[in-house]
DNA sequence: TTTGCAATTGACGTTTACGTAAACGTCAAA
DNA sequence: TTTGACGTTTACGTAAACGTCAATTGCAAA
């Protein structure tokens, strides 16, 4: 019911792991991990939007095969200050790295795509092969 | 100079860990995994195109941040036997999923790119604001 | 023939990313 | 008031994917 409010301000840890589907204990590893910082009310945690989208972009960059060092380093390059100048040209320098990696990844997805699309081509041959014998098998009877 | 021979026949480890920069170590765990079967001359390894062509999937895999075991069952989509239809059905299945689990990485890849160029045009704006008012105090001299 | 490099196996160590279990607090419904 | 659902911390366990080291062997140049 109240999952169908869109705008939701705050998330017990159960109703976060139950909408991304992993442990409560994972979240807590993260936030261990320094990459979470949730509200405290007293002993339990409260979890803003701030902290759902800092969530999804971890859970992405787990789906992309990137190790949590390198999600945070990710992470940081978002919530971060302007800074001076040599800084910002360090900044960009990273942008520039994690953009190559994503670029080889999609050629890696093209690659792997189009041979699988050649191995279900040939997998479709095969089973219209044994579907023509069948039927011309069974128009014997 | 043998590395510019276009069609080499095979390889010892040394030239395959150099090659692809990984350790030898590396290469004979994912032997000792069963994704790799080099020839034997005596206890020496010797790596022909296919094993090869299979550690190239494996290192693409790695790249894409699948698991060995899921880099296993995707390798093996590709040299299967044609097989009969219940099998080539399930086979089908196969492919599909990791067809989805592809097109998700894709989009996370799209998404996180256009991120990257986001920060990365605040970056620029920054960096020219910076770069203005240097000038400008240059100027006053 | 010795020296030395490249290769081998085997055993154990290490890091990452959590899982699992124990022991406890909190609050609301029965 | 007790039971149950949910939360907490602390600590130890574990699977995956290698790294590291030791002991040994084969071969080839000096």
């Amino acid at each position: 019911m109240d999952e169908l409010l869109a705008h939701k301000s705050c998330w017990t840890i159960a109703e976060l792991a139950r909408e991304f589907a992993i442990t409560t204990r994972t979240i807590r590893f993260y936030e261990a991990e320094g990459m979470i910082a949730p509200e405290r009310q007293g002993a339990q945690r409260l979890y803003h939007p701030r902290d759902r989208v800092r969530l999804k972009l971890i859970l992405r960059g787990k789906r992309l095969g990137f190790t949590l060092a390198e999600i945070r380093e990710i992470i940081d390059l978002y919530d971060r200050e302007p800074g001076e100048a040599g800084q910002l040209q360090h900044f960009l320098d990273k942008i520039e790295e994690r953009r190559a990696e994503l670029e080889q990844k999609r050629r890696d997805i093209a690659l792997t795509l189009s041979e699988l699309q050649e191995v279900e081509r040939s997998c479709r041959r095969r089973l219209d092969e044994l579907g023509g014998a069948a039927m011309r098998e069974g128009a014997e009877r």
